[in-house]
DNA sequence: ATTATAATTAACAAAGTATTACCGGGGAGT
DNA sequence: ACTCCCCGGTAATACTTTGTTAATTATAAT
């Protein structure tokens, strides 16, 4: 770590901007917040970001118009802009991508989750050369963007839940998630769902991109591998 | 598996403190409990817990003060910390984070959703640790993240039980273990399994390891050598 | 040689996973 | 508002792998 990296929280809500703000705080980012769209644009003037977390439903100016507004200044094309949206939003409903967000981050926020997502932007953002490529997976890329893998240049688009069970499993390729693990992140900790189900989504996904990749490890769960 | 995890709840209600009490005990988790904070924290030094779970509400010290002090002690930095909170206490969350809480469990809380909580909050914490390099073993290694066995670079998969019998063997070389101890610990003490079952999948790992790592001690046990 | 302990093998039981079919809810399009 | 269709999930069943047992053979120690 040379420099903090400096990440503008954007949120009405006062609470959900504290709360992230410490936790990001302790993650040792430097943290300036905004409680509106034309704060927003003030701070992010002076501070030239290198993220910027927006809620979506903001009163005044949402988030999609600010990020417009603020992609807009000198010198803040280049920054990473990551969405707060409320859960079960269907991302493809949402404007966002067209003004170029980098991310979604579902509410409610998991402080866990948050962190290494903020990582993998910072890092993303820091490849000012390429025009960020993702990183190729055994003949699959992931690409969160549009919510899509890619396979040999193939466009294969996944719903929801089983886009969020690749992402996880890739995201550690080698790495045996357990079932556990896999319900807690992709399903949520407290729902509870089938022994199976994990099993059917599997399935689902290596019909979609073949059986080489995801392998099975008996009694323990599954991981990604090629 | 290894060694139970220990917990220490903390409430001033009798009531919870015995339902949640009886149903961690039947996880196999090593339950301690406290009234108040200065009970916990007393308890807390001296068991050194993995996980405390602290309910918010508490009379005299409630459950963030007596966290940031049970943190301050030696050795107690890392452990993992869970509150006890009455549905939608918002506030009390951003509170709560600051000193290092790691999960939030609202009450009425539901056995099983408890259950899952705190295995993922134990599976966290293990995790904190160090990335802990993987020990070469003669041309050997243990790789618990992927769940395999490198051997001279080749990966070789194991069932579940091999793979913790060979975890236990490896965990220190030279070492000779009786067949009880690893009954014990790789079958779980209250097991009880035929006399040959061991022998049996020291068979299958010799299979697939080579005969030279597994030595039988007769008349007590096997012990990992290189 | 005799006895006790261990290794091997094959057959069986149990556990775990894959597959298929199906159902209900919610959104998209009409 | 009414379909229709897709997604996410369940249930039942078939299938595979793993774990255990028991019977048999081999080995070492006295």
């Amino acid at each position: 770590m040379t420099t903090p990296a400096k990440i503008l929280l954007v949120d009405d809500e006062l609470d959900i901007l504290e709360f992230l703000s410490y936790n990001l705080k302790k993650e040792g980012y430097e943290v300036h917040t905004a409680t509106n769209g034309t704060e927003a644009i003030e701070v992010a003037k002076k501070v030239i970001p290198n993220l910027v977390i927006l809620d979506v439903m903001m009163p005044d100016m949402d988030g999609i118009e600010t990020c417009r507004q603020i992609r807009a200044l000198p010198g803040l094309k280049d920054m990473m802009v990551a969405f707060l949206t409320a859960r079960n939003e269907d991302y493809s409903q949402i404007a966002g991508f067209e003004v170029g967000a980098d991310d979604y981050i579902n509410k409610p926020i998991k402080p866990r989750v948050l962190s290494s997502r903020i990582k993998a932007l910072l890092r993303r953002g820091s490849n000012t050369e390429v025009a960020e490529e993702n990183e190729d997976l055994g003949g699959i890329k992931i690409d969160r963007e549009r919510f899509v893998i890619l396979k040999d240049g193939k466009e294969i688009s996944l719903p929801k839940k089983e886009f969020e069970l690749i992402e996880l499993l890739a995201s550690k390729p080698g790495k045996v998630f357990t079932r556990d693990i896999i319900l807690d992140k992709v399903w949520g900790g407290d729902v509870v769902v089938g022994d199976r189900t994990i099993d059917v989504h599997v399935r689902k996904l290596r019909e979609k991109l073949g059986d080489n990749y995801i392998k099975t490890v008996k009694g323990i769960g599954y991981k990604f591998e090629f």
